[in-house]
DNA sequence: TGACAATATGAGCAACTGCTCATATATTGA
DNA sequence: TCAATATATGAGCAGTTGCTCATATTGTCA
């Protein structure tokens, strides 16, 4: 039927990786230091088992890269072109909905743009 | 909880659209020129119903537009940037599977770039 | 070694999503 | 107006996904 089809399964769940609320709040979360488990879980309110099992599918996916240190874990991106992607998205978004103010508002500062870098 | 969470659900929505492999497929099928719903249904090798569906979901969420002509629908990317996202998501893919070389071909011709303007 | 802190995972439930069958709603053309 | 064609939609089932409780694992420190 289809012979692209493993190529289209592996774009679907890339996308389905930023599909889910709790996901895009981890994003915004770590899109601009690592963080811990421990401070995400604190960040976002959401369980630290929920917290956990979402870590980890991001990090399978390899959105996310993760780093050991002694007791805690370290999660960070891993992949400029996701964190692009939400940028990308959240201007989108905001476009649409010029009436909107405060949602522009909220949309624009989630992912925030990298700080320009000084010499 | 979290102030954001508004625009938490746009953003994860948006990315919903395009988290499934036969909605992946419309994309591509539609991404150069507009196409009526059967047009579709053949390429795709999906039943009529179920494609129906899909469209009408990604027209909802502003991907795609329609344009209702006799008998027929006409539907069209309407949203640039969503294709730009799924073009940036295949090379992505495609980049962290050198290893995989008939995978990396399928997913660079998934959606293809736009042809050089001629004037 | 034992208690504690940080993170991960098994199991089960509830909600969601996609697929299909049947049917509804245009629209065209005889 | 009637039959045919193109598209959309209601209802129900099945598979998937996310959430939670309990527990496992790993590392630290006394």
């Amino acid at each position: 039927m289809d012979e692209h089809s493993h190529a289209v399964d592996a774009v679907a769940s890339y996308f389905a990786v930023l599909s889910e609320p709790t996901r895009i709040r981890i994003m915004h979360c770590v899109c601009e230091t690592e963080k811990t488990v421990s401070q995400i879980v604190e960040e976002i309110g959401a369980t630290q088992t929920n917290v956990s099992r979402h870590l980890g599918i991001m990090h399978r996916s390899g959105v996310l890269a993760r780093r050991k240190e002694g007791n805690q874990v370290y999660y960070r991106t891993a992949d400029a072109t996701m964190v692009e992607l939400c940028r990308s998205v959240c201007k989108r978004i905001s476009e649409r909905m010029d009436e909107k103010i405060p949602m522009r508002r909220e949309l624009l500062s989630l992912m925030p743009q990298p700080k320009p870098r000084r010499k």
